[in-house]
DNA sequence: TTCATGCTTCGACTAGCATCGAAGCATGAA
DNA sequence: TTCATGCTTCGATGCTAGTCGAAGCATGAA
């Protein structure tokens, strides 16, 4: 017996991991172009294309032309509640063994997200802005406190120019180990670019890698986690 | 990237079609053996055993030890509940185009499921039997009714003695389709021992195609569907 | 036009996995 | 014990599908 009935083919679908990988990275919401999701999937443009051509054949994507890019989105909140449905049953069973994500340590340690920062430092910035009410959850979308608009203007983010932005100003991203998540929106964006202009992060060319000097880590931490100042890494703050 | 995140695994899992027909099979709640199973997702049994490893590794399935049986089960209504949420996204896209079931035409005409008469004509018996009144669902399980009842034993259905037996005497059965019943329970079970006793069916050795012959077929349907005496099978009743 | 970018298509390669035959193991019956 | 049944494990085969290189196509910029 060669076809089964329907639940095995859309299965299917999601059971590659690259193709795994480009739904939960639209989990978010966002809409991202080919280029992107194959990165995020890990694996080249072409094989991206084949990817998600069935996924839209399957009309569990959508694709929006815009300019020389394509867009993908998930198709409908429909295919969001299975996915959500999946994850939470694989979390429930012993299914998380596996290493999500990049293989790669420092893919996992920081990198760009779109346009913004992942990976480790990218949750553990998330977490502390929560932790020190710079940041606060409602219905489980980040709100900048009026706290932490002052410690921003104070760090050098022009908060009023992102404000007249149509681009929401915060914004939650799933993360790869996807139960995580990590800062996005037009805040995101400019807390990535003040790092690199303060000198603490430097973006490695053609990969997603983000490289922080060991001061710049050290620096973060103590800025917005609560990190006492003189930690391990040793040239002290 | 070969590892991907757990829904990979768990979209791998049920998108193979021989094990995505076996989960589809214990959607009706009930337990399975391992043979039965290998009939239902048409493979042999070293096969079948493959995959249901597999299946219980990830904790989709549990085995009950029996006897020499190894009866097999969704692991909780969370599995059942995801299979749902499959089918249901599945058959609203359009993936619902490659045949379902058994490619052989005699096991999609008649067959045996587990001990009592699945495929088309199990369909139609029990769609006929809702039709003429003599079955009515009450939350979506099958009641025979007090007409019911007396065209059974009529028909030479020892009901009382049914009755006495723990086991449900009504039950409905996913079928292939995977969205029509047929009837299980002791009723059905007893419908097709009488189906053969009087000459109308008989059952194929070492295989599970019930071979009904022409008037046997013709006196079901006018017995029990309603369908009048003297139709295309030529024999009149 | 010419060039650059973003994506798709084609073709070939390869790895993984489903599949089944044969043998092995366990349970139950005689 | 011996035999039969139900299922698992091992080994080998074959096929599907994911993958990437290279070329083709479309859009936008200059």
């Amino acid at each position: 017996m060669k076809e089964g009935p329907d639940i095995a083919q859309l299965g299917a679908l999601i059971g590659d991991p690259a193709r795994a990988n480009m739904l939960t990275a639209l989990m978010a919401g966002g809409a991202l172009t080919a280029s992107e999701l194959a990165a995020e999937a890990g694996v080249t443009i072409q094989t991206a294309s084949s990817h998600l051509k069935k996924l839209e054949t399957a009309d569990l994507l959508i694709q929006r032309k815009q300019g020389r890019h394509r867009y993908f989105a998930l198709a409908d909140d429909d295919v969001g509640a299975l996915l959500e449905t999946m994850m939470g049953l694989a979390a429930r069973r012993g299914l998380t063994r596996t290493r999500t994500g990049p293989k790669d340590p420092a893919l996992r340690k920081a990198r760009v997200c779109y346009n913004h920062l992942a990976g480790e430092l990218g949750v553990r910035l998330y977490d502390g802005l929560l932790a020190s009410a710079l940041l606060s959850e409602t219905d489980g979308e980040p709100v900048l406190t009026p706290t932490g608009r002052e410690r921003m203007i104070e760090f050098g983010i022009d908060i009023d120019a992102l404000e007249t932005q149509r681009r929401p100003l915060c914004r939650s991203c799933l993360d790869w180990s996807a139960r995580r998540t990590h800062l996005a929106g037009s805040l995101g964006q400019s807390l990535l670019s003040r790092f690199e202009d303060l000198g603490w992060a430097r973006r490695e060319p053609a990969s997603r890698v983000v490289h922080f000097t060991a001061r710049g880590e050290t620096d973060l931490l103590v800025t917005f986690c609560g990190q006492e100042p003189g930690s391990h890494t040793g040239s002290g703050a």
